[in-house]
DNA sequence: CGCTTCACTGAAACCGGTTTCAAAGCAACG
DNA sequence: CGTTGCTTTGAAACCGGTTTCAGTGAAGCG
């Protein structure tokens, strides 16, 4: 009837004190909990078991990883903790662990290089089993290493010199998709706003993407702009200045998303009857702002999982040359691209 | 020049390699990096140094924390990663984490009884040090045998029969400052929207400390909706009922408003112009939406802050009585209030 | 010079598990 | 009845660290 003494703090039952109560070996409670149990005798077995309940036994996890080296645990590097994009990709992983029985460690390295280091140094002192990185992969030296000592799986963002397995969007499906709604729809002055092209690699693509179709496509003109300080009046240039047609904004993300859409209205532009916009990714505000922001919605949950997959995969050996999924993206249409002129 | 062999994954430096390059025992190195540096004599400690350096030698955190009882891992129990006010608390729980040297287990339950229990087992395997924990609160007991175990801060939400401290919202203050400013403003009927009242304590707060407050203001009518199958239906019959005057809605957290104004516009009230809307939490789109939505911000840093400090001074011995940390939400003032009647 | 003190170091026990290895018990076999 | 072989078990080594404790040599002291 009565409980571990609340004084107790940190003191647990332990292997040994399971053993002498079911008058065995610390080996028999091991192979008891270990799944070895057809190794015992059925009595044997059963009196394990009991003592087990009796005290409440739960092993130490770490100890366990300590002489086996499965931890049990995956850490998951991410760039910005407070991007939805990251944290639906995380649930999508999340979700995946805990249906195989792995916990995740999440590190946010809130875009700094520094806190990238140390979380990776962390990570590695854990014993991570595997590793999922979406960052910004400076650093490329010590993910390196880190991959040399475990696998290792990259979400949305190549690094490079990098050789390993990469899970993301096909940016340039996406981009194309987009370009093709907005020019069906009449739009042809566009304008791409991406958030500052710090070298991750899927910005980039995006812009590349854009440009090059850009090119490809004569009925459109293109250009191509940074979030930050300067944004809002070239973002206001681009408004007034004359151009083949109605004007649109392509957000390259959800952040990108956000500011341009902040920046429409302090610009005083009516949303969206002046100027169209479509996002890459889809938030679930997109449906309220002006007529609602037509969206190019990322399999994030898809994301997630294929990455602890293909991570599981590693782990159980597969020695392959890296893999690459590329996901598309799905068109939702809402009013923020109605049809032009 | 060359790196650690590819193939010898998982295969570590130890710190018997590293005694053994520098020519002394496996205690000296481990009073070397465990901060007894001044027990080593200067010639000792530069060749210990020095064998770490060539061997790019890292000890193992789970060998530590099983001798030392300390594994610097603080574990956090989420009820809903996808909940923008979770995740902006996490992230001041990972800062200060990070900058004392601890790291975050983060457990998401996807409001799911089971997977509490799942992740409680599992976060207490892994010999956290303690644990954040904003859930449903379901498993009292449980929690109640954990927190015998080790130090436990609740955030947000209180749990029924734990005696733990808790950081969160001084929500009967929230309701008064927004019954202040709806009333100053003109509103006099309101409606408070929810999200499904399950025992989460924050939402039973919200709601009862509406009513209260209605109930003592004789301008004010008020009513409580929850989100749901019947809401749309509850909505409309609010809208086009007659009231004491000007109608408004107070959200009762960012669910609550996305939901509510997802509806609003489903049923095509223009926003905000027939009807006021206020909000608890701040989230970053709510400048977008109509002439933007009136917030009350929760510092939801630093509650996450200070959930850890609470946390890390238990840790340290603290023994004091539960505390409960009741931070003032902020109003920030959009058009979705704006001057009625 | 003998004795104490102190700074420094290493051998060994320990943390909580897993795994190897050998041995004990028992049945089947020739 | 002596072997053989299988099942079941425990002692002990091990994982990678920490910590205790005893020992060494040199400096300080009377």
């Amino acid at each position: 009837m009565n409980g571990p003494s609340p004084s107790a703090r940190g003191s647990r039952v332990t292997i040994s004190e399971v053993a002498e109560a079911a008058g065995v070996s610390k080996a028999s409670v091991s192979r008891y909990i270990g799944g070895d149990r057809q190794l015992l005798a059925d009595a044997t077995a059963l009196r394990i078991g009991q003592a087990i309940e009796r005290l409440d036994y739960r092993p130490n996890q770490m100890a366990r990883g300590l002489k086996r080296g499965r931890t049990r645990l995956i850490g998951m590097l991410v760039a910005d903790i407070l991007n939805p994009y990251s944290v639906a990709v995380m649930h999508g992983v999340e979700t995946a662990c805990r249906q195989h029985g792995y916990s995740l460690v999440v590190c946010n390295t809130d875009r700094s290089t520094e806190q990238e280091s140390q979380h990776l140094a962390a990570l590695r002192s854990y014993n991570v089993e595997g590793l999922i990185v979406n960052t910004l992969g400076h650093h490329a030296g010590e993910l390196q290493s880190l991959h040399d000592e475990l696998p290792m799986v990259l979400v949305d963002r190549k690094v490079e010199a990098l050789e390993a397995d990469l899970v993301g969007l096909d940016n340039r499906d996406a981009v194309r998709q987009a370009l093709d709604h907005l020019q069906q729809r009449g739009y042809r002055d566009l304008l791409l706003v991406s958030e500052p092209l710090d070298g991750t690699s899927s910005r980039q693509e995006r812009v590349t993407a854009f440009t090059g179709e850009i090119a490809r496509r004569p009925l459109l003109q293109g250009q191509v702009l940074q979030t930050g300080e300067t944004f809002r009046e070239a973002l206001q240039h681009f408004l007034v200045a004359p151009g083949p047609g109605p004007k649109a904004l392509f957000a390259a993300n959800g952040m990108a998303a956000l500011a341009a859409t902040r920046q429409l209205r302090e610009l005083g532009c009516r949303l969206f009857e002046e100027i169209g916009l479509i996002a890459l990714d889809d938030l679930d505000w997109y449906p309220l702002v002006g007529s609602g922001i037509t969206a190019l919605a990322q399999p994030t949950a898809e994301i997630g999982t294929t990455a602890f997959e293909c991570l599981l995969e590693r782990l159980r050996g597969d020695r392959e040359p890296a893999r690459h999924f590329d996901f598309k993206a799905q068109l939702i249409i809402r009013g923020s691209t109605h049809p032009r002129g």
